[in-house]
DNA sequence: ACTTTTTGGACTATTATTGTCCAATTTAAA
DNA sequence: TTTAAATTGGACAATAATAGTCCAAAAAGT
């Protein structure tokens, strides 16, 4: 686990890595082969980042994969309970669905 | 609060509404406006139901609006843990990101 | 002041999702 | 056991959502 301030999204957390590190966006994105425009705006969550990218990212930075893509999915679920602004507690039904039940979409 | 199964999607809860009060697929269909394919598709989960269309849903079965609605949001987010087959944990971490920090996407 | 870095917006491209149509299958009722 | 009604399923078109690009403006650093 890197000791970084917890429960940030993963747009901050990779700004921090990035600036840890003294890189500018350009070095970073010139790495990771995308675009700076893009790469800033993944830093401050107006795009979001795919597969291949957190890949790069973590391979980059030599952090864990696993963990950028659990962040990556946190930031999704909290999202989408803000957007919706929906209660809380449906994280607790969600988790009992999982659990108690449903499967797979087709 | 209803007094059907727990735990299931949206998508059996409204069949189930449904087949509760002897209604046809065509005969709901039909009240709420959509093509009755499409109603299927929603009742097996292949198709997910708008806003509108959820209202429509629980005035025509008399059911709470909101309680429909959280049923849906929490199906959401069930699909999405099971699709990128994630840590429960996850759930949490994105509770707390919402709780301690993280604030709407533009 | 000049240079580099970062931001922001408008636009295009891409991907994902919904909604439609119709044929095939299943169910049930005559 | 045929006939009709109900449901399913797939292919496709329409729509919506999201990513990625380009470039000019703003901010930061030297």
């Amino acid at each position: 686990m890197t000791d970084l301030k917890k429960y940030t999204t993963f747009g901050e957390h990779l700004r921090i890595l990035r600036e840890k590190e003294g890189f500018t966006l350009k070095e970073v994105a010139t790495n990771i082969e995308i675009d700076i425009s893009l790469l800033a705006k993944i830093e401050r969550n107006e795009r979001q980042p795919n597969k291949p990218l957190i890949k790069k990212i973590s391979d980059f930075f030599k952090v864990d994969e696993k963990e950028l893509l659990n962040e990556f999915l946190s930031d999704q679920i909290a999202y989408k309970i803000l957007d919706e602004d929906a209660d809380l507690n449906i994280l607790k039904v969600a988790e009992n669905k999982i659990k108690y039940g449903i499967t797979k979409q087709k």
